[in-house]
RNA sequence: GCGGAUAUAGUUUAGUGGUAAAACUCCAGCCUUCCAAGCUGGUCAUGCGGGUUCGAUUCCCGCUAUCCGCUCCA
C-alpha cells in the first residue's frame, strides 16, 4: 500500500506541474463540515418496517415513488410517506418507526471538557483540508490557474455496512487530488483528469477488460456536479468503484467564501477577472486501488501440468512490489558472500534474503509474495582454490522464470531498471 | 442497528462433557551446486466474559468479530 501511495504521488505530484502536495489536518474546525454539508447531509435517514423489521432509507422510498426528496427534512419526508401510502417494500406494511439520522462522521472531543461545545469531527474526507487552504497555497506556492493540491491521508467514516474486505472500511486512506481551473474550461479538465486517471492503472497493470468508466446521468449527479464518473474495478465480488472523478463547479469553495466571509475569487492576470476557480475531484482509495492490484496480480500458474506442479505468482507491477529483490546463497556455505550484496542492495531498495530450503522452494516463495527478481549466489561467484572467483550471479525473473548471467557490479542498475516506474 | 449463519494452530479442515487430530505453511537438522512436493525432529489453536457441571472446546446466556441480506459510492 505504501508503494501504491508512492506511485500515486510521484504520477500527481512530482511528475505532474500544475500539483502540489499537501498535509492537512484530521481535526479541523466542526465549522468545516457544516459548510461542506457534512453535517447536514452526510447522513442516512433510516426508518425500520415495525412488521418484518427491516430497513429502509426514507429518501430511496419517496425517490422510489417517483417523487424528489432532496431537501425534505425529517418531518416533511414522514408526511410525505404517510400521505401518499407509500408502503415497505419487503412486506407491504405501511406501519413505519420514526426517521432517524444517522451521521457517518465520527465525533471526538477537543480539549479538556467533553461537551457538546467542544465537539469535533474526524474527517470523513481528505478534501475539505484542500479547500480550507486554497488561498494559503495558492498563495505560498504562487500557483496561477490551473494548478492541482493533491493529500493523501486517512479518512473516517463510520459505515453501517463494512464488508468486502478491505472495500469498504471505517478507517480508510484517500488519495485526493483537487483541482482548480478557470470556470468554462471545467469540462475539458475533467476529461484530461479521466484519462490521466485511467492511464496510471493501466501503467501499474490494472487489465483494460477488468476495468470501466461508468458516467453518472442527470439523476444520479449530485446537484452541484457537472459531471462524475467512476472508475470502477472487476473485483472478485463483482464491480466496484475504485475513483471517483467529479466536476464539482465552484461549490466548495464558494461554500466556504459565504460561511468565511473571506474572498475565495482568484484574480487573473491575464484577463484581469475576478472569479471563483471551479473544482476536478478525482479522488481514489488507496485501500480499494491497493486490493485491485493484489486481485490483478494473482495468479495461479501450472508449470508442468504432468507433475502437477503449480507456482503462485504475485504479478505486481514491479514498482509496487514489497520486496524488488531476494538474495539466494545456492548454499548455505556461501552465506557470508550473499549477505554482502544483500547489505549493499539495502541501501537502495527493499530487498529479502532466503537461505533456508532448496532454492527451487525459495524461488517459489518470492513468486507468492510478487517479488520480481530473485539473486542466486552460486560457487562460481566466490571461486575456490581452483577456480577464480567470477564476481557474477544469477538473476532470475518472476514472471518468466528465465535466468542470466551478470556481474554484481551491475546489480544495482539492472534492479532499478526493472522496477522503473 | 435489524434478520440469518459462523467462530478449533498462519491456512484449510477433523473431533470430544474428562483440556484436541491432520495436511499444507513455518522453524531446526540431514540431503540438495539453479525452480515446490525427500528424510528426522520441533513450534503454534478451541475469539472474549459469565452460567450449568466434580469437570465445558463441547450445553446455555451475553459480548465481540467475520460472512450473507437491509447497504454504500473512496
Amino acid at each position: 500500500k505504501n508503494n501504491v501511495k508512492k506511485a500515486w504521488w510521484k504520477k500527481f505530484v512530482q511528475e505532474c506541474p500544475y500539483n502540489v502536495g499537501l498535509d492537512s489536518a484530521i481535526l479541523m474546525n466542526p465549522q468545516t463540515w457544516v459548510t461542506s454539508g457534512h453535517v447536514g447531509g452526510f447522513s442516512d435517514p433510516l426508518m425500520d418496517c415495525k412488521d418484518c423489521h427491516t430497513r429502509h432509507r426514507a429518501d430511496k422510498l419517496i425517490e422510489d415513488s417517483g417523487a424528489q426528496a432532496e431537501g425534505m427534512t425529517n418531518e416533511e419526508m414522514s408526511a410525505y410517506i404517510t400521505e401518499h401510502g407509500i408502503a415497505c417494500p419487503a412486506c407491504g406494511s405501511k406501519n413505519f418507526t420514526d426517521i432517524r439520522k444517522f451521521n457517518l462522521m465520527f465525533k471526538t472531543f477537543m480539549g479538556v471538557t467533553e461537551d457538546s461545545k467542544s465537539e469535533v469531527y474526524l474527517r470523513p474526507e481528505t478534501a475539505q483540508g484542500i479547500f480550507v487552504n486554497y488561498a494559503n497555497i495558492q498563495r505560498s506556492t504562487r500557483k496561477k490557474l490551473p494548478f492541482g493540491v493533491c493529500q493523501v491521508g486517512k479518512s473516517f467514516r463510520n459505515e453501517i455496512t463494512p464488508g468486502n474486505f478491505i472495500f469498504r472500511i471505517r478507517e480508510f486512506e484517500q488519495m485526493e487530488c483537487e483541482f482548480f481551473c478557470k470556470p468554462d474550461t471545467d469540462l475539458e479538465w475533467f476529461y484530461y483528469w479521466k484519462d490521466y486517471c485511467k492511464n496510471w492503472l493501466l501503467s501499474l497493470g490494472v487489465k483494460e477488460e477488468n476495468m470501466r468508466l461508468r458516467d453518472h446521468d442527470q439523476k444520479e449527479l449530485s446537484f452541484y456536479s457537472k459531471a462524475t464518473t467512476d472508475i470502477e474495478f472487476m473485483f472478485p465480488f463483482g464491480w466496484g468503484e475504485l475513483w471517483g472523478i467529479a466536476d464539482r463547479t465552484n461549490y466548495d469553495l464558494g461554500r466556504h467564501q459565504e460561511a468565511s466571509g473571506k474572498s475565495l475569487e482568484y484574480f487573473d492576470p491575464e484577463t484581469n477577472e475576478h472569479y471563483i476557480p471551479y473544482v476536478v475531484e478525482p479522488s481514489l482509495g488507496a485501500d480499494r486501488v491497493a486490493l485491485a492490484f493484489l486481485c490483478e496480480a494473482y495468479d495461479e500458474e501450472v508449470v508442468d501440468a504432468e507433475k502437477n506442479d503449480m507456482r503462485i505468482v504475485m504479478r505486481l507491477h514491479p514498482a509496487l512490489a514489497p520486496f524488488k529483490a531476494c538474495v539466494l546463497p545456492l548454499s548455505k556455505k556461501l552465506g557470508e558472500a550473499a549477505n554482502e550484496i544483500y547489505a549493499d542492495l539495502s541501501k537502495d531498495f527493499m530487498i529479502d534474503y532466503d537461505e533456508a530450503g532448496s532454492i527451487g522452494k525459495r524461488y517459489r516463495r518470492q513468486d507468492e509474495i510478487g517479488t520480481p527478481i530473485c539473486i542466486t549466489v552460486d560457487f562460481e561467484t566466490v571461486g575456490d582454490d581452483k577456480t577464480a572467483a567470477d564476481h557474477c550471479v544469477t538473476v532470475r525473473d518472476r514472471d518468466t522464470m528465465e535466468q542470466k548471467r551478470i556481474p554484481i557490479t551491475e546489480l544495482k542498475a539492472y534492479i532499478a531498471e526493472k522496477t522503473a516506474f
